[in-house]
DNA sequence: TTTAGCACTCTTTTTGTTCAAGTGCTAAAC
DNA sequence: GTTTAGCACTTGAACAAAAAGAGTGCTAAA
């Protein structure tokens, strides 16, 4: 797997050729725009032993090359330049991701921001290993009580429940405090079982009412499974959806949940996943690199940003976009701004 | 425009057929498969009148018929027979619009099955005329209050604001006053505006605290806007999505949230509204039919369901299975099942 | 008023031809 | 041993011509 410096050079250089004109790349275009200093024929010779090794690909005899995914992966972990990013594109993200809003406004904006800047799809997915540490349930109105659920990482989640009946003070108070021994520490992901076990051990006695704010509770958690998804349809500007049957099959992948889902493992600490073609697991998705990387506050888990798009992606700008918008985000989370003062922007 | 009872027979005839087929109509085919009692040259001098008068339309000389706007309005207006629905879809429906969760839930419920049934992109836009009723803050801790909106109409929305500093609860009841005082009777859609309004006038004496608050119901607020999209690509499956320019037209337009909210006008009074091809002010939906209804609750306006597909719909499918869905949906809103006990789901 | 018959038009499908791209190999050159 | 010029070969793409098929409009007869 060892590679001399020249077959190096024709690698990348047909990787990033292809990556820009969506053409295979033959020997000559190679020599003239490349300037390597040798013949056309020699590079032939050498692109034939880089086709055998697996790095290149052939579409048909009459065709230059195109890489395989095991020449994006070498070119990736081994020959890619990392690329300053565009003032344009700094600019833009600095002043989109501004940190305003809770978790989920943030969430948003990045989403948003990632899909314009790469033009690709972006898909979020919130993983909540967050727990539970504390629950108030505050009387609101006679049939009205409003649950605050707050997480160990300082996220305050809230609903309402409408009651049946009225309710004493008390048994609020009592209720309140079954709910906290019972759930301090559970993660939110399995909130919804701590709570079905509670209900039936502990809390038949307040039945109506506690139903009433355990069902809340859970509507209120169900929001979290939400993937989100931003600039879909920027994917369809690539060359490679020309085929109707291609584009059709995309917006269905994307649209099912599952499927991006499986696509995406936990990646390594601090470091983006980067899945290219036939090494993604999901087969509908062999076509596709998915980037990923994992959202962090605090050092914990939150969830996991992804764009996907063909195998023949700009992997260099992807990923140095990325890396920068990883920190901003974090940032973002961190210092949440609904904590700063918003006496200046008087609009 | 008076039609004849043949040249009724006819111009339905053509329009059923060519939403089952896709295809062009021909007068053999009308003659064979319609058992009209007439040679296919009588049918063939009848379809030009029909033509003449613009019922329908010709693609190119030598094939059959296709209806034009105008023939598909006459369609819908005086020969469509409403159709009984499927027992399927009428089980299905009644046991997913089950009432349960807020209204954002049951709307997202709805959309669902619209488009699970009817296999269309299916569109809910919020409308917010609904106006404020009362506000209260309510203080959860040191630094968070929760604000709690409630509406004409009932609907409960409340927001968390994180403070920058401590905040006496007397301050927290004058500012809660000046709020209401301010606020009670403004249309929610008009809320941002109207906060802009009271922080200059009133409140400057509490800016930070208040900035909090005011920013926290914005963007509360903001997530009203949102337009709900469900099945966008179900519609890619039908024939006339072989165009790959037509599939990513239709895709960004979906995706850009002023196009429909402009194609949905104000519908008449407990109506569907109908909106055929060229009948769409907006230029992009000329080849596509839009039918939108009003979804209301205590006779106030809430917003409204709007499926698109193209102009060779199925009409009398999706309008039954539409006047179906709207009573339920109508029956959803009132009997909210919060207000019901849960005991019974033990799952 | 209806219909059989037919010439006509236009699209779709098929088939064949040419063209250009890019290769692999051989033999010569370095 | 490495590199290169040269050339035969393969293949897809583009184009043109031909053939097939569908459905019409019109005429003249029923």
């Amino acid at each position: 797997m060892k590679l001399d410096e020249r077959k190096k050079k024709i690698l990348s250089s047909v990787v990033e050729d292809y990556i820009e004109s969506a053409e295979p790349v033959g020997s000559k275009t190679l020599v003239e725009k490349y300037k390597l200093n040798y013949s056309s024929a020699t590079i032939r010779n050498e692109m034939k032993v880089l086709e055998e090794e697996g790095f290149l690909e052939q579409p048909h005899v009459s065709a230059g090359r195109i890489p395989s995914t095991k020449g994006y992966r070498y070119y990736v972990d081994n020959l890619m330049k990392e690329r300053k990013l565009s003032m344009v594109d700094i600019d833009y993200i600095n002043n989109t991701i501004n940190g305003f809003g809770d978790t989920d406004a943030i969430f948003e904006q990045v989403a948003d921001v990632v899909s314009k800047v790469l033009s690709t799809p972006t898909v979020i997915t919130r993983n909540n290993t967050d727990t539970i540490e504390n629950i108030k349930v505050v009387k609101i109105s006679e049939k009205l009580l409003l649950i605050v659920l707050m997480s160990k990482n300082g996220t305050v989640k809230d609903c309402i429940a409408k009651l049946t009946d009225t309710v004493e003070d008390s048994v609020i108070d009592q209720m309140t405090s079954i709910l906290n021994q019972n759930l301090t520490g559970t993660p939110l992901g399995e909130l919804h079982y701590a709570l079905n076990k509670v209900i039936r051990r502990d809390l038949e006695a307040f039945s109506t009412v506690m139903g009433d704010i355990v069902n809340s509770i859970k509507y209120e958690m169900s929001k979290d499974l939400k993937k989100l998804n931003s600039g879909v349809e920027k994917i369809l500007d690539n060359p490679e959806f020309t085929d109707i049957e291609r584009v059709k099959n995309f917006i269905n992948m994307i649209s099912t949940k599952e499927i991006i889902d499986s696509a995406l493992q936990k990646t390594e600490e601090n470091k983006l996943s980067i899945v290219i073609g036939s090494e993604n697991k999901e087969v509908l998705l062999n076509d596709y690199t998915v980037i990923s990387l994992d959202i962090e506050k605090d050092n914990k888990y939150l969830g996991k940003l992804s764009v996907i798009g063909p195998k023949r992606m700009d992997y260099a700008k992807t990923i140095s976009t990325l890396k920068y918008i990883k920190d901003k985000f974090n940032t973002a989370l961190t210092s949440n701004k609904k904590e700063e003062a918003k006496g200046d922007n008087s609009e």
